[in-house]
DNA sequence: GGAAGCTATGAATGATGGTTCACTTCTTCC
DNA sequence: GGAAGAAGTGAACCATCATTCATAGCTTCC
């Protein structure tokens, strides 16, 4: 044999397939999953059509990876705000916010995340997605029922309604686009939370 | 002119294309709209594909129709429970109940009007039917909050996070398919409305 | 009965967009 | 430098549907 890949040939592979999957998020950020077709995000990254299935096997599975990048990332940083310090309804409060301003702030990512139409294979791990923050959320509630800070609730079920009050005005911003400034309804949004959670009113 | 269209033929022209409405929504609600191609359809409903064109200009004209029909009626249902008589707090539980059960008793219909990914033209729709639902519980909300009932709040985002609580149970049922009894899941999201809205403990 | 006009049909059409592949270009290694 | 083999290319291929249309079958009305 007369070639084996050199360490810098598979780096510059794997920085190939990083841009090819960052300029694909950023597409589909643009645009929704419906619009981002092949030759688009190709294009986008800089190279052919034919040459996306030089790293992944279909569309979809490069579908899967764009999401599972974003997705996690969200997912982390949520993570490290519902498990860091202070007691559980700060964090919550907190986790609320967090969660609310990045998909605020990012709105394209977060709607491909969390509500635009999309093929099958990015469903299934939409719902995986959902799980997770659910569970985070979830998770943080019982911590501030065990710690008699919050009322006997169930904890799912707060914690699926946190995540869709959120992607709930996401979808559909109140009152249309820029009805209100984003710090009011950061505010609204974790007085929500805390209602919801059945927090001491303050 | 030798022909004129007489009472009883435009009487079946009309229920023709009411069957094949009715027939269309049976599909959408068991395959999703993706599925649910114009031949499936005109299959379902007996006749040709071609002659779905008879009745409506395009595909897209006839999700739309399909979408109204079963949204106007569920707004419809919700609409007099929360109008009805009783106090603003009541009313909104069984509002809550009532939008529940329906849609988890007829989870198919529910998920596409609701989160199943479809055709832009129905994503439109989709967008106003939310808005519908979240306008009649912002009303509930702000006539509880007049009469003391409730605190004061930011009602159109209470009302955002019931639908989309709602939304996110009926999407991903808590613990898998059937992992909870209805009764017992309906009583669990009452009293999450209950304190979303800030009603007191009771 | 039969002409005129409407509705129903379903195979053909056309557009879209994922996937393939023969070919070119680039890397490696002697 | 050059042979061997990998990656990159993009035009052609193919599958999927919505949509059309020539044709057949019904209704109406004289």
């Amino acid at each position: 044999m007369a070639y084996r890949k050199t360490p810098a040939e598979i780096r510059r592979l794997s920085t190939a397939k990083d841009l090819l999957v960052a300029r694909a998020t950023e597409v589909v950020a643009e645009v929704g999953w419906s619009q981002a077709s092949v030759t688009a995000v190709a294009d986008a990254a800089g190279i052919a059509a034919g040459s996306v299935y030089q790293h992944f096997p279909s569309k979809a599975a490069l579908a899967v990876e764009v999401f599972r990048r974003a997705a996690g990332h969200e997912v982390e940083v949520l993570g490290e705000v519902l498990h860091g310090p202070g007691d559980p309804v700060d964090r919550l409060a907190r986790g609320v916010q967090v969660f609310a301003r990045r998909a605020l702030e990012n709105r394209g990512l977060a709607h491909a995340l969390l509500a635009a139409p999309a093929e099958p294979a990015v469903g299934a791990e939409r719902l995986a997605h959902r799980r997770r923050y659910r569970a985070l959320f979830a998770e943080v509630v019982r911590e501030g029922v065990a710690a008699g800070a919050l009322p006997a609730q169930n904890a799912e079920i707060t914690a699926a309604a946190l995540t869709g009050a959120i992607g709930e005005i996401l979808v559909d911003p109140l009152g249309g686009p820029g009805g209100e400034d984003l710090d009011a309804l950061l505010a609204d949004l974790t007085a929500l939370a805390l209602r919801c959670a059945g927090a001491p009113r303050s």
